[in-house]
DNA sequence: CTGAAAGCGCTAACAA
DNA sequence: TTGTTAGCGCTTTCAG
């Protein structure tokens, strides 16, 4: 594979008739050289395919150089920890090459994050990576971030692809509705009735996941129908009142995708309703609550959006930008998973 | 997190009374350091709460030190070369830490397997990642690797537990085939009467996956009926008889689970039948070959064993192992993933 | 068996 | 603008 047997700096500075000092200048851009000698060593380099020393380089540039903000909701055993979690344990295996963590929780999405953004700015980050509750109020810190203080900003799990963020990481929300509706096309009956819950239709990802949900449902099953979107707020009571009233309206319903989180007021009533099994239960994401669920056959699967791996994807993708200087994608799509019975004990949220 | 702000091998020197290159014999176990120093040395560094710098050591190590041998059949766009891929890219990843390949791969799976290992073994490496063919007959030299080299042997997709191999990455082979019958219970009509295509029943992974199908058959569709096992030892032309004559034997059935990658045999032949879409095929994995099948909705879905994740898995538990110290896990196993129509293209198999 | 000293490849502080 | 030099924390000779 490689060619160069040796071609470190001090090759290049050999070869370019210049110092070591000078080389290490020229290959970081500083202006502390001029124009001209700049190009030969960068010339000289590429010439050789000088490939810089990590190693050497995390070492010799001192400890934790790369200080990378984290901007997460704080929770107990839910969806964002197991983003921190993945962001942590990612940043722990990088230590080595100088990545460290600042992490500056939210007690809450939405709640808090222009503050602890913020926060973060005055604290020398290179970095933040954010799950934004409202992306739209946040754009203009993010803005700020990434042009005057030359921050990459990473949004997980939820995006503002108007905003000047790097880039952002999530499960893009129409394929989980496409993969869902596939799903419900196959295990209910032909021209089945289904319904969907989310939250509101007015925040962005709710009601891409919706159009999927309903494009690929009428694609896949062309006989069947889909006899309301409910939305729900997240709010417990408002779900219950809300699924009892459909359940009285469609006695024959054959299914219910939820496309958020909120599947345990749902499945509590249907099995009120005695509808465990006749009506089959698509959810989102994976928690320990829901596991009973799943055994007594009342969700037939969920839509796993991989919250550890989209933290971290995300250092990776920091570390081949900061240390490789590859370019940041634009955006960066994960594959959502099915849960069934059969494979829910492997999730990370339920083996522990 | 972290007590001791400033605690290395210098520190140690310092409060045990010794010099570096003592700390340095004593920290590694090696010879020329006497009992009682040794000791006085490790309580030192426990006390203090010793880490090293995995950079420093890298960096004075010299680079290479730990070569990692891969033994894999060659392939074109195929399961091994996903697992080759996973692998490699990951040892990239870590190269800075002094990781190195020595890739030696088969000519297909079996075959040469003993000789590539013999030929790694004189090359000095710390590891060997391997996909054993027939497990069984690579145990005695799977054990001398372990044993009289002191090398640490992974095996990969297929495993030989009675050898003594560090640890083994696969998808559990009885996951694959309760998962792929959980779903098949879904997504066919009550009573559904359903058949197995697999390569031989004495290949121990083969069977295991029958074995969870047929169990996970029985529990999630008590009504349905498994009609045929039939064994097609992965010969085209075999498949192709045996899948024609159970078509016609069995006008009725539902679906076919095909636990290898055999399944564009089969298709075809449910095609030729016009027994597509009546008849729900659950394949085995993905290559780009498959993907019209899934647009026709021949195949309904595919169980996937993630290859590239094994590969990389492998790479990060033996980093974790030689840089840090950690345990093998005895086996690691990896969560599969089901396959629809909808998110088919994200696969790295399909995406490119 | 132990100590002293010389780097690994790179960055950064200080001179020139 | 450029060159020189001293390390980063560890391993590894080579003497003692």
């Amino acid at each position: 594979m490689d060619r160069p047997s040796k071609s470190g700096v001090r090759e290049i500075a050999r070869r370019a008739g210049v110092s070591l000092g000078t080389v290490d200048r020229a290959l970081h851009g500083r202006q502390e050289v001029s124009e001209v000698t700049r190009e030969r060593v960068l010339a000289v380099a590429r010439e050789l395919g000088y490939q810089p020393n990590l190693t050497a380089r995390a070492l010799a540039a001192g400890k934790s150089t790369i200080r990378i903000g984290i901007c997460i909701p704080r929770e107990i055993r839910f969806f964002y920890d197991q983003v921190r979690d993945g962001i942590l344990e990612e940043i722990q295996r990088y230590s080595h090459l100088g990545l460290e963590a600042l992490y500056e929780p939210v007690p809450s999405l939405g709640v808090g994050e222009a503050a602890a953004m913020r926060r973060m700015m005055k604290q020398d980050v290179r970095a933040i990576l954010l799950t934004p509750g409202h992306p739209a109020q946040l754009a203009p810190l993010i803005d700020e971030a990434e042009k005057k203080h030359n921050i990459r900003v990473v949004c997980l799990a939820s995006d503002d692809s108007t905003s000047a963020r790097s880039t952002a990481i999530s499960v893009e929300p129409r394929l989980n509705g496409t993969l869902a509706a596939e799903l419900m096309a196959r295990i209910t009956p032909h021209a089945a009735r289904v319904a969907v819950f989310t939250g509101m239709l007015a925040t962005e990802d709710h009601a891409r996941k919706v159009q999927g949900f309903v494009s690929g449902f009428q694609r896949e099953s062309p006989a069947g129908q889909i006899v309301a979107v409910v939305e729900d707020h997240q709010e417990e009571r408002q779900t219950r009142r809300k699924c009892a009233q459909l359940l009285k309206a469609q006695p024959d319903l054959a299914g219910i995708y939820i496309s958020t989180a909120n599947c345990l007021p749902v499945c509590e009533t249907i099995e009120a309703h005695s509808a465990a099994g006749r009506v089959r239960v698509i959810a989102t994401d994976l928690f320990v609550d829901a596991v009973p669920f799943f055994q007594r056959g009342v969700i037939a699967a969920s839509i796993y959006q991989h919250p550890y791996l989209q933290g971290q994807t995300a250092v990776r993708l920091l570390v081949d930008h900061f240390l490789q200087g590859a370019p940041m994608p634009n955006a960066h799509y994960l594959n959502p998973s099915i849960v069934l019975k059969a494979n829910l004990p492997l999730f990370r949220e339920i083996a522990g």
